[in-house]
DNA sequence: GCACTTGATTAATGTACATTAATCAAGTAT
DNA sequence: ATACTTGATTAATGTACATTAATCAAGTGC
């Protein structure tokens, strides 16, 4: 009663996981596992990019002209630790497509520099305004001609928080 | 030479560890350690949204005013797997603030109902339109006064991809 | 010959376990 | 007394291991 010898090509196949390929156990804390699987449930969410000629059909149906694959959380923030979201409120930056509700990505790692749009503390508001550095004078400048230019002074009570990087506009 | 006796409060201390938590060992496919790796690191990308009345200082410095905190692919994102991603090209939704070489988030799991902004392969090339449905009739609609509609017939080559549901416009 | 059964083989899976690390307390030396 | 050493205690950490699953091949009955 032998049932013996080789057995080329048995066993369970390679990559018939739930994940379709090699496995490895890593110790995660626990208030990361639920988020974790989420996430590699959904791929780490690499999203495609498609540049502007396509082929025809649908996009699920080819791959091709793909761009790239994009995680958003890493495409748009640099610095995990210095960065933070803000919500608008206000017009004040309307010529420079930021409208009310939109949602800014802002990085505090980013140097304020002249010319870059900036979140800054002004009497216990938050405000997005342009950064305007001239001859030791520095000012905050809307971009919407119903609103003045805010001049920040020695002494008087403004932070700049960080430099917008993005604006999220939903649709 | 005994050394026994009671231990209370003796061993190591808990939430010692790299993560300050108890950790738990998840299989993960080999292809997702790093990035999963790294998704811990950076705890998740929970951004903190902060609405628009803030305390004094910097926004490191306190976390009242945080509204959330916010996992960017989790809130742009409803349905991963119909989710891509379409840099933009071309002026003609300019007054929907659609600005070229913006990067629109797009849903093929939602409706392309009239007056949605969605995404559509003409002549080979990807375009950006607002859908305008009336009395049997499909229109293509930009919003730049410059372009004109585009209408959808019976067998012509347009196929809708799908629908837009936000705009991210770098600074 | 053909279907079915049984054992062999190998990968996937979850977790138990040995090891390491960090702390406490008693013993020992100064 | 005080500092140091040694063993006890308990959590963190990584991985080995037992179990399960999926396949192959020989044996068995008809």
């Amino acid at each position: 009663m032998k049932h013996g010898g080789k057995r080329t090509g048995a066993g369970r196949p390679r990559g018939q996981g739930q994940f379709g390929e090699s496995t490895k156990p890593i110790r995660l804390p626990e208030s990361m596992v639920e988020p974790v699987l989420k996430f590699v449930k959904n791929k780490g969410y690499k999203l495609p990019l498609y540049g502007s000629k396509v082929a025809a059909g649908s996009p699920a149906a080819t791959d091709d002209h793909v761009e790239a694959h994009l995680d958003l959380n890493e495409y748009l923030v640099q610095n995990p630790l210095a960065t933070f979201l803000v919500r608008v409120s206000g017009k004040s930056m309307i010529d420079a497509g930021i409208q009310e509700n939109d949602i800014l990505i802002v990085d505090r790692a980013l140097q304020a520099a002249h010319g870059k749009i900036v979140i800054a503390a002004v009497d216990g508001q938050l405000t997005v305004k342009r950064l305007h550095k001239e001859n030791n004078q520095v000012f905050l400048m809307p971009e919407n001609k119903n609103f003045k230019p805010i001049e920040i002074k020695e002494g008087n009570e403004i932070f700049i928080w960080g430099v917008v990087t993005n604006v999220i506009h939903a649709i």
